[in-house]
DNA sequence: CTCAGTGCAAACGTTTTGCATGTTT
DNA sequence: AAACATGCAAAACGTTTGCACTGAG
């Protein structure tokens, strides 16, 4: 009935990564992390892993904004800051949390068992490097995705991109261009289709030969 | 750079048929109510145009728990109930939610916007059919997994527990818990560990001293 | 006549699963 | 031997996009 968890090697590496850091890591973070350390690593054993150590209360898993899921090592009850535009996610420590109950009768016949408190806004980092960002400016790639040449912001990401080694992800080409995300993979899907970038591991993208002429 | 939005026939009858929900539909859920009305639609026009309808500000989009985004017509200011089970979300309307705010020096430089309350349990449709889903138990495991710390369902446990008078038994937690047995007991196995409780009768618990202030 | 909006299919990024193989008890 | 984990590939999932076309302004 009860199972045994084993403390393989791989789950003390993730456990012991997931510790070092200061934020609250998603999974596939974890996974480049881990697999400086670990380099035949699976990205399913790290999810694997996460969600049972979640499950046996070693590690917490986030209900938080975003897109991906994200995990706490620190078990003590607190609450979350999040960023809206890169994503990051801070600890807050709310000394008035007590205070916050459900009034009776809006509880709607459920049966409650515990509350989040999220705020949520800009971090440092970004409202320091506050690019006004244009609403609804992904419109801009559909219309310049065609064209031969390179949009400013596909120039971007390519340069981004020529300055890596490896290749990288999205969400590090989004950091070192300040682009948003979603515009990032706008940019990337058009690169690729023009060759000037490729795709060597699922998504991680890298530059080709055509795509370092393009550039200059 | 303003763009017309144009109020096209299946606009209006996604509009419409979200207003119609008391609930917070997901994308695919109003895709199959929009079918019956339009059944040439595409789920592609149904999440565009949640997008692109909350960006203008006639909807709103929901950071919410779960794993899919829900959208609600209701665009005064309120906050959310959370089905663990079922993933149903309903309203609550908080009134003393003026006094949760960040302490001073807790907000990591980030430039607060808002902040979102979300209370979490068990829908009264889902603990009426209390539905065992052979969810997986885990232990928690013997050498290095020892934190200190607690996580959500090792509190709500010690929580319970705090509450009793005397030595109660597993259902009885499960009971007060919203937990389901097996969980519970893996759980108990997890505190009896760390100190945090202590077995006077067979298959009965209690919260010791430790356990106490481990809640504090 | 235009350009925003559509349906469709295909792709995307994230997460989960099946399965053969490996490792602990 | 039984129970648990792993790596890999493929699928599943919710969502977004490219494209050719339609239709509102």
């Amino acid at each position: 009935m009860q199972k045994l968890l084993r403390m393989t090697h791989q789950r003390e590496i993730i456990l012991d990564e997931i510790k070092k850091c200061a934020t609250h890591p998603t999974a596939d973070e974890l996974y480049d992390r881990i697999k400086k350390k670990l380099p035949r690593i699976s990205l399913a054993t790290v999810y694997r892993n996460l969600e049972i150590m979640s499950e046996a209360g070693l590690i917490n898993k986030l209900e938080i904004s975003g897109r991906q899921k994200r995990f706490d090592w620190d078990l003590h009850q607190h609450d979350h800051i999040y960023c809206m535009q890169c994503h990051r996610v801070d600890n807050i420590d709310l000394a008035d949390k007590k205070d916050i109950s459900l009034p009776t009768g809006e509880n709607h016949g459920y049966l409650v068992s515990g509350c989040r408190v999220e705020f949520y806004g800009i971090c440092p980092k970004c409202s320091a490097q506050s690019k006004k960002k244009g609403e609804r400016e992904k419109m801009a790639c559909k219309s310049k995705c065609g064209t031969k040449g390179l949009s400013d912001k596909q120039r971007q990401v390519l340069e981004a991109l020529a300055k890596c080694k490896e290749a990288c992800g999205s969400k590090d080409i989004a950091a070192a261009t300040s682009l948003e995300p979603k515009q990032v993979s706008c940019q990337v899907t058009a690169l690729k289709k023009k060759g000037f970038i490729e795709s060597p591991i699922r998504c991680k993208y890298a530059i080709t030969g055509d795509g370092k002429s393009a550039l200059s």
